[in-house]
DNA sequence: TCCGGCATGTGTACGGTGTGAACATCAGCA
DNA sequence: TGCTGATGTTCACACCGTACACATGCCGGA
């Protein structure tokens, strides 16, 4: 018989045997997602093997089976989690950025920090950053709710920012529509490239001075861009992305 | 002794003996980089696995290392072939598209069409675009040179496409640098969206839609955008970074 | 013409993975 | 107290990448 005490299950020493040393395990759902959690962290989602989870909750690899259907159920948990990290750190951003006075600057200092910290957040934890947006979604389980508690989804602060930025008069309403998927796709795209892409081995300054450019441009476009107007037929002068803030 | 004749190497029907039934496949490098091509563009890049690629190709696992160090290697060498794919449909939507005869309007149009060609590219062939441009890059090994003959790099073609728009003067040579990646990561962002995302589900006529949305936007977003002053704070004018690949 | 070397393909084996079926353990309830 | 269902174990299977020893046969030198 195995040896099955060498195992951290949680941070919580106080109940040190309550999960342990026990042929059941006691939380071993949970102990098996902050386990993937570490897996990922550590390498990626390729890093995320069931049988390495179960061996680090010190347990038999038939065991997550009771509690998981599939690998994919247990990627897809550790992806919500994932997914919970990135709202905290985007939020912890927004709250730390957005305390301009002017509403108009406070807006677009709200929209800028979910971009950044969108990207921050993908440099920071590359491998949470693609399980978590890098999955072909559950099952259509839960649409963009709270991937947990109290957590934001990252998309729900996006839109927010947008539409915070209508409020305040920078963004015209008529632009509004559709402004949350370009900017998903540029924050997205630059910390794809940059994480697994060809900026992979780009020094941290170098992205980070990119991200910058690059969430100021997809602002620039959104705010500016007329829907109506787009084709190669060319744009009507008067545009141009300078915001009514300067 | 398993059957081997019922392999098709490639698309050669005149020489049909001379890689087949035969103890020495003859050509067993491209055989397996085009079985990997297909299973790759029938399941994506997880489904090319080194064995059915064997199998395919009519020959037994171990034959791969005579031609490829690793899995890894087979997967770059498929990856390029999907590069190659990628910058051909390119580049032939920027000849059909591309043809006004006002400069300023084709060079616009071709910026368009590199990206929108870009998209519909992840989207018709969803396996070979996240080979493509989701693989951590071989080893630094061509830094965008031709990926094959004759074919040129899709980011080749980006970057020629902002340089005509510089030429011809609709795009401030101010606002050049950095300008490919505000427009790549904008383009990638929408179709790692699109395939594997939260867009995944959705259907074709939409996320077409979006595509050009998404494309104007990037583009009045680079032409429009004035880096030294988009930022919350005002940043000082003649600030932009060079580009990390010069 | 024969022959030998070397590139190429085969067979077998090992450790890794996900997954299912049968069995073991234990908590809680009648 | 003993049963029952939830949970964990053991064993087994098929698949994967990979390494090693061996088989085959093309091609150039004698």
């Amino acid at each position: 018989m195995p040896e099955r005490g060498d195992k951290m299950t949680d941070g919580t020493p106080g109940t040190a045997s309550s999960a342990q040393d026990r042929y059941h395990h006691g939380d071993l759902a949970t102990a098996l997602v902050t386990a993937g959690l570490a897996l990922v962290r550590a390498g990626g989602p390729e890093a995320l093997s069931l049988r390495e989870a179960t061996r680090v909750a010190g347990v038999s690899p038939s065991a997550a089976y009771r509690h998981f259907t599939d690998r994919a159920a247990l990627v897809s948990a550790v992806a919500d989690r994932a997914l919970s990290q990135a709202g905290l750190a985007m939020q912890a951003r927004m709250d730390d950025d957005g305390a301009d006075a002017d509403p108009a600057r406070r807006a677009r200092g709200h929209l800028r920090a979910v971009g950044l910290g969108y990207i921050d957040f993908a440099l920071a934890e590359p491998g949470l950053f693609q399980l978590a947006f890098q999955t072909p979604a559950p099952s259509g389980a839960h649409d963009y709710a709270a991937p947990s508690d109290q957590v934001r989804h990252p998309l729900v602060l996006l839109i927010s920012a947008l539409d915070e930025l209508v409020e305040v008069g920078v963004l015209p309403a008529a632009h509004r529509s559709n402004a949350e998927w370009a900017c998903w796709s540029a924050v997205h795209g630059l910390s794809d490239l940059a994480t697994r892409g060809p900026l992979h081995a780009q020094d941290r300054a170098t992205v980070a001075k990119l991200a910058e450019y690059v969430v100021d441009a997809a602002i620039a476009g959104v705010v500016g861009a007329d829907p109506a107007a787009t084709s190669t037929t060319g744009r009507r002068p008067g545009a141009g992305a300078k915001g009514p803030t300067g």
